[in-house]
DNA sequence: TATATTTGAATAAGCACTTATATAATTAGT
DNA sequence: ACTAATTATATAAGTGCTTATTCAAATATA
């Protein structure tokens, strides 16, 4: 027997407090599963600053509705965790401002997403008919000792924060169209060969028996890329594009993994690609992965390639 | 601007821990108010102890659910208020019964009244037609940081909570006769003669110049008293009832009180009464107010007295 | 201009919980 | 019957808040 439920308003407080513990708990469970390094308790202050870009002690107290010494003290454990600036004003020495750094602005974004799908999910378990805050409270409870929201959570977060790697199929053709079209758009320009290849997947990739994968998170194709055949045991790396909003999420170092084990596994003698050196971040990642910059053939197939880079398999 | 509050469900721990705090908070300022030695965060523990006459740690860990540490934890300052007993079980001695104190059943007595006003005035203020467990927690945390929720308890323990002496009208004559007549029952026996008296309070005791005062509590008589006139400033103290669900709320001591400070008032020289050596605490309490014995006329009006007590006044 | 007051932030200590661990007494297992 | 496992409670240390106090810088006041 929850003795506690029963005793009614008069314990509400208890109520709350202990609703509030596990909420947090579970929460930091949640952090933990999702291998995030963060703290439930530092969400509102930290939400606040990334939000403001710029703040100052007191402007926190004052949203966070808290004492001076508790923000005094959360700010210091952000500024610990690296996810915070704490630069003195230089015109009144005894203030603070207060701004994310880049890893918090960076954490700040890889929990976004975590956050909306919890912030859903409590939503929805936490409606309910009744005009008593005690039956609330008591619904709440039950979904969170039950396990079933953070299990939803977890669910939800799964099924549409994991990148997926699919194989290609007609439905897919656009996305491929679109992703690269936007690619070359933003670095290079579009030319009617192009479109051309890009429009006819089927004929210019597949059926000279290469293969076509997409990163899809949540239904959302975020990124795609080509492996072109060249001979029957050596493929080209091509046609790789990622989404401008679903830049920064490792969806190409998803793709690059994704080949290389799929090259493995089909046992070929080797992986290369054509890039240019104005794309450093790109040839960064290309070298982590283990390719090796090659001479470019005087008869390169592409205009704007001036760097070809080999990755020998096995 | 409250960030918190905007912030929607993924600050809810915050949230809530923030509205358990204050409650608690305004709850341990409404016991100071009232001079009660009690602390909130011990409720809880308390109540189930009290309720259920004797548990063991066990119980009260399945019953509050919270950690095996937090109930020991409590259950000390329990102790240490001197409101519980803890006796090791005589069987098995790892275990220890928990028992309330005869003070903590005092306690608790007292503190009964203000927790129904409390739990019925959280509830009334915690009504909202909404499905969501937010708006509802918006909606309480208004109403205990305006303090409205509060002051609405402090005037109702006021109200309803506050033994008031009044004077006697004739509405009250009922209460009157009912009280003093289920004294008599009690300890006594009812003569005619009593019913004739007490029926008319009007002829026999105001009517000669005496007075009539009456403890009320809620719009509820808990109590009543006469003085009746002997002489010009003597008087003598009489018919004084309590209802016996009201019995050990200092109802006779109020009712005295009233009547001393009312004499002295007036001037009188003294005040006496007759009353019963078996009635032991009662005596005790007149002697407590500087009432001493006196020797007992022969020709004492009342066949069931055998004390006569006198008070000079000034 | 010198002193008093106010303001922004830090520190200390306390409180109610937590988890982890220790210390008994009791029960189970062979 | 004797060791191993379990159970009941206590203690220690940590956490996130609180209030009270301290300290330094800025502002007000005379």
């Amino acid at each position: 027997m929850d003795v506690i439920r029963s005793l009614g308003e008069i314990s509400l407080g208890s109520r709350l407090k202990r609703v509030s513990d596990t909420l947090m708990k579970q929460t930091q469970e949640l952090y933990t599963d999702q291998n995030i390094d963060f703290d439930p308790y530092l969400f509102p202050a930290f939400y606040n600053i990334v939000k403001r870009e710029q703040t100052t002690n007191n402007e926190l107290i004052d949203a966070l509705k808290t004492s001076q010494p508790a923000v005094t003290q959360t700010i210091k454990k952000l500024e610990l965790r690296g996810l915070i600036d704490l630069t003195p004003d230089p015109i009144d020495k005894r203030k603070k401002t207060i701004s994310p750094t880049p890893t918090g602005t960076k954490l700040f974004q890889r929990l976004s997403p975590i956050w909306e799908i919890l912030d859903r999910t409590v939503k929805e378990f936490t409606q309910l008919q009744s005009d008593s805050l005690l039956a609330h409270i008591d619904h709440f409870e039950q979904a969170l000792r039950s396990g079933t929201l953070m299990q939803t959570v977890k669910e939800r977060i799964q099924k549409e924060l994991t990148i997926e790697i699919k194989t290609h199929e007609p439905s897919l053709s656009k996305a491929f169209y679109d992703l690269n079209i936007e690619w070359l758009e933003t670095y290079f320009y579009v030319e009617d060969f192009d479109r051309e290849v890009l429009s006819k997947p089927q004929q210019y990739i597949l059926d000279p028996g290469g293969h076509i994968f997409y990163a899809i998170e949540g239904g959302i194709t975020l990124g795609t890329v080509a492996l072109k055949r060249i001979e029957d045991n050596l493929f080209e790396l091509t046609k790789m594009a990622v989404s401008p909003e679903a830049r920064g999420k490792g969806v190409g170092q998803k793709l690059m993994q994704h080949c290389i084990g799929f090259a493995k596994e089909e046992n070929w003698k080797a992986l290369l690609l054509y890039s240019n050196r104005i794309l450093e971040n790109a040839i960064h990642i290309y070298r982590k992965y283990g390719f090796e910059e090659i001479p470019v053939e005087p008869d390169s197939p592409y205009e704007r390639s001036n760097i070809k880079m080999y990755l020998p398999l096995n």
